[in-house]
DNA sequence: TGGCCCAGCTTATCCGGTTCAGTCAGCGTC
DNA sequence: GACGCTGACTGAACCGGATAAGCTGGGCCA
């Protein structure tokens, strides 16, 4: 089956190839007449531009790169990605946009992918995930001025366009939702401390606790993976003043927790309570559900996609704030049992 | 930043455009010296062919396309897509292949991406995920004749390439392993029921419970989804003749199962045993952990990656046999408790 | 009636590669 | 010394669109 092209269209419709090129693109040049019956001739042909040749003239990809800098085993678990994914997906499909994708081991690989990216002119803008601490890949990107909208912050992103949720508003009011439960001794399980976003929630936890008096506060690291997660758990309740709540900074570390817990005798809420930060189905379907942060992953890819096409098309760079994440009680946050 | 085009590099090393192209893909037509010299030069300014202009006159895209057809949310929960595509992106960009994603409703959404990629030429083929019975994409895929591998099998793929792993030997292993824990009443949470590998599961199942004599044995459908998963549960639990022994679909389906039936105050593995499809880092957090049917899906995705790309360059389709799932036994399964 | 304008086209050029048909120097050969 | 041959390269066409510039015929006005 042979490909149509503009000048298959063309010779049905008995005109240029310019014509076709401005009556399908809207643009003045044609009657309505001759643009109505070249639309009809292009779509009873099945014809549709090619990529190629359209991004060789119009110096536009129509095509925007992710590059995911995860292990493969966490970015399979985690289901924060694939939600942002079909978000942005549905933003870009709607404008016939593409999505690339790419999996890359470190931030030098990722670089590398973008400077590819940039110079084979396959894409016209980057989403940029999991912003770190001096994170190397914002100057790199400025120097490329390649469009970018990092989707983290607020702060370090440099002259790009950035896109964040409030997570320190949201943790304080988990810390706050704990304490009015008359918890007192709650910990946290941290991501990966050199991510912006777990910096920021790791202040944030430091002051809300600090203005309640709880000085038992205490923030263990971790890796966002279940097994790393379940082991912090375990050395935080081996201690001897073990805590009341503890909060997780997604639900794989959380659901780890929770059957660390199990497994240790305690019962989920009376002796422990559970928060989880990222509310998937996957909080739902364990015993008890757990309370958890979340917010509308989809929404925040698509809305990172508007912003993203908006900076392709020239507006400016924005700073921009989306929703923060609301918390969801479920059966595995109580007060604590007396002792 | 100015992009570097072939005619940068030709005027610096004072020869023609197509002497450049000759040297950087190794064709003849130049000499060794000149060759060298001409890469140093790329290498120096940075230069990366645009794949626009490569794809119009090679006639090649560079880029291979996914087409996803689930809704948003199973999408995000289920690790499975992840590692796969983890598995194919590994196998792509070590030939500087890209991958394009795309999100779909249905079958005639994923048909009608399916024609606008042939036509704008944007991938030189496709992977094809979810083969149900009597697919529509198959003859759609023949009749673009866009080089594609199906994911699944064996049969119903037409022409098509296709690669699938051995369902049938996997949920047999497993029946068996069951019945010789002196299990006897055996139920199936199977996922969707038009997917082929669904069909071919739910064939075996009733194949092996016949040889074996399990007159009790019973499949009830689900949709993969957690909360699905549960209810399908909670029905069979609740039945006078309760099952022993259930084995899912899914992991995430599983995972609904173990809280449903520790909800329900039964103990697992005394009073029912778990057995889950797909061995994800789920199936180690939960408690007791899930025994579980697993594979290599990242080597999977690797497989057909690089199957397309053979047919991609030409080759004839081939079906192929990947590795067979193998049970890994873990606290979720044990001899039934006598009653 | 001639001149001008403008809508409605056509033609030509460009984007940045690949590739084919030449060109030309250098060499061996009879 | 004429001839062919080969290796190393150049020049130009081509891929399929976008788009600037050029052309044309009809309507309007002086």
């Amino acid at each position: 089956m042979k490909r149509p092209t503009i000048a298959d269209v063309a010779q049905r419709a008995g005109v240029s190839k310019g014509a076709v090129s401005y009556a399908l693109n809207g643009q003045p040049g044609v009657s309505e007449a001759t643009r109505q019956r070249i639309l009809a001739i292009a779509t009873e042909i099945g014809f549709s531009p090619s990529s190629a040749a359209r991004a060789l003239s119009a110096a536009t990809a129509g095509a925007i790169g992710l590059a995911l800098c995860r292990p493969a085993r966490t970015l399979g678990v985690e289901p924060f990605f694939m939600a942002l994914i079909s978000g942005v997906e549905a933003e870009l499909s709607a404008r016939s946009y593409a999505l690339t994708l790419q999996v890359v081991a470190d931030h030098d690989a990722e670089i590398a992918v973008y400077r590819r990216w940039w110079g084979e002119r396959r894409v016209d803008g980057v989403l940029v995930c999991d912003l770190r601490t001096a994170d190397r890949r914002i100057p790199a990107l400025e120097q490329l001025q390649l469009p970018a909208v990092v989707i983290g912050g607020p702060g370090g992103t440099g002259e790009l366009a950035s896109l964040w949720s409030d997570d320190a508003a949201a943790l304080t009011e988990t810390v706050e939702y704990l304490v009015a439960l008359r918890h007192r001794r709650i910990a946290r399980v941290a991501g990966l401390p050199d991510l912006r976003h777990t910096e920021i929630r790791t202040d944030a936890f430091a002051a809300v606790c600090q203005r309640l008096g709880l000085v038992d506060a205490v923030t263990v690291w971790s890796d966002y993976t279940g097994e790393e997660g379940g082991r912090a758990t375990r050395r935080l309740l081996s201690s001897a003043h073990r805590p009341t709540a503890v909060i997780y900074d997604n639900d794989v570390m959380a659901i780890a927790g929770l059957s660390v817990a199990q497994e240790m005798g305690l019962t989920v809420p009376a002796d422990l309570s559970i928060v989880a930060w990222d509310d998937s189905p996957l909080c739902r379907l364990v015993h008890p559900p757990l309370t958890a942060l979340g917010r509308d992953i989809p929404a925040y890819g698509a809305h990172a996609a508007r912003q993203l096409l908006a900076v392709v098309a020239g507006q400016p760079a924005g700073r921009v704030q989306d929703e923060t994440a609301h918390l969801t009680p479920r059966g595995s946050t109580a007060p604590p049992r007396e002792r």
